[in-house]
DNA sequence: AGGAGACTAGACAGACCTGTCTGGTATCGT
DNA sequence: ACGATACCAGACAGGTCTGTCTAGTCTCCT
């Protein structure tokens, strides 16, 4: 009933269930490591049934970051309740906490777009398209704050943000928090 | 003559050769992307030599990154002989006129961690290594200017440089130059 | 009733991967 | 002279990769 559809032995449609499983081996193990056979095993899909889908794996790779994008988008609108600098601290305090966690692999798309050197691939391109988002949204705050240099103020946060989610993969989480949190308070006070 | 010994056709030692075309290879197109075969290909090694210098491809992947750490040190030994806070900011300066150049390609650390998410592996280990020598420059410079606390402020120079590499992989140049100059300076004056 | 579309299992092709092995040559130190 | 070492070319094994294809099932819509 419901949503549930078409054979309903397994849950959720077959794309559905690839996506999942990529998004969960392509950030845990990366995207060059992981193999279209090991996806549809884990995900109990036919290989036909996947091309149907995504017509190739970089289809499939960019479909993840595309998802990877709209999951923080979706995220970050609901942080964008109270008061703008309120808003800022929460998206790094949510950044912070979720580098602390144990299954914390880094950035999604830092780290695919270490695995795709070249900048006029298409996975490459939802990767920028992701950062302009990200970009605009910390000028957004910054502006409805009235800081007098919004622009240049959210390239800072965006060295800052990098910086955080590199810290938190490779160094302790306790020593980035605080050097997060010290930077930030220098940054919006 | 002198160091230039056996077979006398190609330049350099077998094992030079290898190291050399891997750190050019994997630094432009990373590391599970490039395999052994083109790699003695381009080096014109055969590929017994090559297995009798690196046991496994994982020791070439390490041997590259010790020796991109091996490199980044004596580059920044040749700093340090002025005044503490000029050799900081000669550091910093060096970093984005490296990011600026047409064959940046992020940093080799950053890039190849992305590549192996165990941080117990070796390759993940020397990475760690190269980052508590780097964090170790930054507080010794910082403690000899004087710095109240050099400690964590080590750490968000180290948080800003991580910024800095992703952000000259990914995004403009000259945009990431003027915010990494201007955080710098709220850094350290 | 019957066609379209999503799904299943699994064989297959052709390329590429790491690593081993054979067999032979050249140069060095002693 | 001779053994050790470094080097060469290239075949080979066993596995994995992406992507295609065959062949058939199930469900929904008309």
């Amino acid at each position: 009933m419901s949503a549930e559809t078409s054979k309903g032995s397994r849950p959720g449609s077959a794309r559905t269930r690839v996506l999942e499983t990529a998004t969960r081996l392509f950030y845990a193990e990366g995207v060059h490591s992981v193999g279209i056979d090991r996806i549809i095993a884990e995900a109990g899909v036919a290989k036909a049934t996947f091309y149907h889908h995504f017509p190739s794996k970089d289809d499939l790779v960019r479909a993840y970051v595309e998802e990877q994008s709209s999951l923080q988008r979706t995220l970050v609108a609901g942080m964008r309740a109270g008061a703008p600098r309120e808003s800022l601290r929460d998206i790094f305090a949510f950044m912070c906490d979720f580098g602390s966690g144990p299954g914390y692999r880094g950035c999604p798309f830092v780290n695919t777009a270490a695995e795709y050197p070249d900048p006029a691939h298409p996975v490459r391109q939802a990767i920028a398209e992701h950062r302009r988002w990200n970009r605009e949204v910390y000028r957004d705050l910054l502006a409805a704050d009235g800081h007098p240099d919004a622009e240049r103020t959210a390239d800072i946060l965006l060295l800052l943000r990098d910086g955080l989610v590199v810290g938190f993969d490779l160094d302790h989480p306790a020593t980035v928090r605080t050097a997060v949190t010290e930077a930030l308070a220098r940054v919006i006070g």
